[in-house]
DNA sequence: GTATCGGTACGACATTCTGTCGTAGAAGCC
DNA sequence: GGCTTCTACGACAGAATGTCGTACCGATAC
């Protein structure tokens, strides 16, 4: 099960949704067109429509005005590209793209320190082989 | 200075190129499409330039039959591409996408070790804060 | 020198993806 | 009923991709 990659206009609008629980397609439309003279109602309703196709987003029609919600979280979307990424280029290892922005000292301390702790807590949990 | 993502076809030549120092474009038709009984030379040429247009491929032209090798390393695009997702998705931090694939277990134990051990070498040779 | 062969350069095209409208139709409110 | 606000969706322009075909160029063969 492929997850496609999110266009930039896509992307903008999941990251309203990713960041608001439930909105209305209006409230989006005004989010991202917020000098809107003209229709781009449209527009927004056509990219909903495409993101729920591809699984993005869910779509409450209980109400004559629908609501949406992103099906997909953020984590879950970038792990997925992170994973797809890796598996295109690396045989599906992702030490080696981390070792490159090591390297380069692309990873902020900040950033490094984090993904230590998050190794820690794995070890301590007992991960399975 | 942003890098560009590589198509699928793209992609193919690029892999080549990376695991072959310096091929013609002739080797690079025969690998990609072994059951040429059409032309297709032509196809894997304009795959090059375009390439070379965008940074990813250098051309050898000293000799009538051009040497190509890659231009960007599989880790340094890799690793740019990471950014590039996380610059998107995360304010340009990758902990978060890591964090997802270690809490769904899509980190093989192996990668797991491999990348503890690069932030751990990073840290005796001194990091910068 | 001319024909030929293998190569490069590049215009052209079909296909797909993106972002955009326009419009038709349903549902509610006055 | 008439207005307003939605949803649904066909259509389209522009860009990116992958593919050819053809023109041209340098070397070699006769």
């Amino acid at each position: 099960m492929k997850q496609p990659a999110l266009a930039n206009s896509e992307l903008a609008v999941m990251d309203l949704l990713w960041r608001n629980d439930r909105l209305t397609a209006r409230r989006i439309k005004e989010e991202l067109y917020p000098d809107a003279d003209r229709a781009q109602h449209g527009t927004v309703q056509r990219l909903l429509q495409r993101l729920e196709d591809k699984g993005y987003v869910e779509r409450d029609r209980s109400l004559p005005v629908h609501l949406f919600s992103a099906a997909v979280s953020r984590e879950a979307y970038g792990g997925g590209q992170l994973e797809s990424l890796a598996e295109r280029l690396t045989a599906g290892s992702i030490a080696p793209l981390i070792t490159h922005l090591v390297e380069e000292k692309k990873l902020s301390h900040d950033d490094i320190k984090r993904i230590r702790r998050l190794l820690d807590e794995h070890r301590t949990k007992g991960a399975k082989r």
